[in-house]
DNA sequence: GTCTATAATGAGATAGAC
DNA sequence: GTCTATCTCATTATAGAC
């Protein structure tokens, strides 16, 4: 039943302890590294949030770096399967137009961060940090360009043609503005003196409407 | 016919060889501030990258900071002035647009950073790092809310009645897109092998039918 | 203003007992 | 696996001569 990557061969499997000291830990980790940054959240103040030695950090999570690249990682992919399963659930009920797409990509994740608990909220911090820095690269690459090159494929599908660095921008520019949605409530909220925050939907149609407009300039 | 800010009387100006000391350690600040991040750049690294030594940075920067306030505020004003000024020039010779306010809100900053040395290319990485971060909503409150406040009121007049949280939520989209298109080219790179890269027309493009499709979203 | 030298702290990492 | 204790190094910041 168990789908583990087994990569070397083991005595046993970790005791329940170790796994939720595990746990614990890249809970700690995700949380400080998505308000801080890399080397804004120290291994001691991981170790104080998670309740446990400042030793069993760097026995479980291998170094910093490791730790980080681990933090990163254990959320990417449940993150990539939820929405190719959404886009191709959607797939099954007929054919798709950009914006169903983009739903597809959008809304598994902010409704994760929204309602899946703090992790999740954190973790979108997290994927800023990945975002914006060059230094994280193969992070980027290893965990989120596959899905974004599926989502591109398919938008490309249905405009056949294009060209792939415009289809590439969009996607850029609809994460961008994911992330904002995501991170940025205390900047529209600093902008927009007591209204309501906007809403997913507005979002997505910020998304579609931004690549199509893209795709097809207006004539003349 | 200088018009610096003269907070306390001092004795003397400063000399020509302090200022140019100075000028070289905001640039240093600013280009590592903006690759590492607050925490990832160190005074000595400042101090290195600038030609100076650890202790003059303390003595003009005033703390590491004191300092990173120092880096951002910098260009804060000039970019502000020229956004202000190109919305106003453009004001005078007819009524605006969407697409034409934002144009001069994002075409400004774009066309510095692409041509106006390495200097305000780092100060787009570096505003990414105080976007993202809300230890810094200081700095975004103090340099960036005016201005954008300022263009979210023309966009308002175009849409009388309009929630002003929409508003809000379209700006720090469109910011947030155009720092994407500013800082990850290696982003889109990696997503489209071998195209162009998008050029500013399409982001503009995007940016402003992002914002229509939220505020008058697709009747039914 | 500039430079050298150093203080004081906090960092990541590890050794070894249990 | 867990914990205590420690090593080693880099960091910010400052003192004081020039």
């Amino acid at each position: 039943m168990t789908q583990k990557n087994i990569e070397k061969p083991r005595q046993r499997a970790p005791s329940q302890r170790s796994l939720q000291t595990k746990a614990k830990i890249l809970d700690a980790a995700e949380c400080l590294f998505a308000d801080r940054g890399f080397e804004g959240a120290s291994i001691r103040d991981i170790a104080a949030r998670a309740g446990v030695q400042v030793g069993l950090v760097h026995h479980h999570g291998g170094g910093k770096e490791e730790l980080f690249y681990q933090t990163v990682a254990r959320r990417a992919g449940e993150l990539a399967r939820i929405r190719v399963e959404t886009l191709e659930a959607l797939q099954a009920s007929g054919p798709l137009n950009l914006r169903d797409i983009l739903d597809c990509f959008i809304r598994p994740y902010v409704t994760l961060a929204l309602s899946g608990g703090d992790g999740w909220m954190a973790y979108g911090r997290l994927v800023a940090h990945v975002s914006v820095d060059p230094r994280w690269r193969d992070i980027a690459a290893e965990y989120f360009d596959p899905t974004a090159q599926r989502f591109i494929a398919e938008i490309a599908k249905l405009y056949p043609g294009t060209d792939p660095a415009l289809l590439a921008s969009g996607q850029v520019y609809s994460v961008s503005a994911m992330l904002a949605h995501l991170n940025s409530a205390w900047r529209v909220e600093a902008l927009s003196k007591g209204g309501d925050l906007a809403q997913i939907d507005s979002l997505i149609a910020f998304c579609a409407a931004g690549i199509e407009a893209m795709i097809s300039p207006p004539q003349g």
